[in-house]
DNA sequence: GGGTTTATTGAGCGATCACTCAAGTATATA
DNA sequence: TATATACTTGAGTGATCGCTCAATAAACCC
């Protein structure tokens, strides 16, 4: 009985996380979202519901693609290589939107005022961090690294370098590359 | 001949610096402004101009700030030993309104619309950058640290992981004071 | 094809945005 | 005290904000 859309759905999340990563939650209006999405502010509220809504769904779209990429990475090359390998790849990546980071972005827009956003991408962030602290344990059974260093303070710290990072990417006059590396090579001496 | 202003413009200054601080650009709105600084409009675009030239004179007043208690570190504990101890300060200050870093904050916000503002923000961080290196040079010159890396390479590092310290800092569940201390503690092995 | 169901359209809602300006008020000099 | 010169006031500007909804169009089942 009913019609479909004549969208896909999660191309239009995907479309609209980038717009919100690059331009942030107040610099991205309705209108900047219809035109990109191309859609009408009726199809729009019955497809997503609201703003909020859909910038959710683009929070999780980050953090998720995030995690599989990290993950990928430790398939192929290892835990503690993977954990040298993912700051220069999140830096120089081409096709990404904006470098920085686009939960802590969330975060800093969106704490002041309490809005349940900010709680979110800080939820992805625990997440994120709990992840490497996977993979720090995981290199310390292979001894790839020494057990001298509790793997959640290293994950932590390891998330805090990342984050600096990526806001110095960010900037136009700062060789995000070469930080990246020398987070890698930090790693080594572990 | 003419009526003096019922004022003081620094003191104005300061409070719409704290209120920018905490709420970001977008965050603040005139209404805002008007209230904290016990203003009408007409008043404040006679004392200002427009709510972006203010937020430039809070950006100057934050760049400044943070370069004096920096300054003051070093004549009292030497460059090093400020190094160390700057991190923690800023992420412990309880008067701060913001553990962020509002230059960092602004350029996230605006860069991707190209706003003059952030330009301006990451000037200040360039000349953050430099007080840095001065100080790493200094300590070279004092040799409490090795000349073994550039003094530039390491400011950048510095800033970096400052920056992302202060982006931690803003976050409820992590404990900054450790991060801090970490950094301060790196900076011994040089 | 008829009837049902859902998607799409786009004008327009009230609220808020940064900002203006004419009128009123206080303080200085003459 | 009279006048000139600011500063202060606050209603109101057009633009834009996120969002609504009645009307229309399209796709499904029978």
């Amino acid at each position: 009985m009913p019609r479909k859309p004549n969208y896909n759905r999660d191309d239009l999340i995907e479309r609209a996380r980038d717009l919100f990563w690059r331009q942030g939650w107040a610099g991205t209006s309705l209108k900047n979202l219809e035109a990109e999405l191309n859609m009408k502010p009726g199809s729009f509220y019955a497809a997503f519901g609201s703003k909020d809504a859909l910038f959710a769904l683009a929070l999780e779209k980050y953090a998720s693609d995030g995690a599989n990429r990290l993950r990928q990475l430790k398939e192929r090359h290892g835990p503690l290589c993977a954990l040298q390998r993912f700051p220069a790849m999140v830096v120089n990546n081409p096709e990404s939107p904006a470098k920085a980071c686009m939960l802590s972005r969330t975060l800093l827009e969106l704490q002041a005022s309490e809005h349940p956003l900010a709680e979110l991408a800080n939820q992805h962030l625990l997440k994120m961090e709990a992840q490497f602290c996977e993979l720090f344990t995981h290199a310390q059974a292979l001894e790839e690294i020494s057990t001298k260093h509790r793997p959640d303070v290293l994950a932590r710290r390891y998330q805090s370098d990342l984050l600096g990072l990526r806001v110095s990417a960010e900037r136009n006059d700062v060789d995000a590359g070469a930080i990246a590396a020398e987070i890698a090579h930090d790693l080594s001496a572990l």
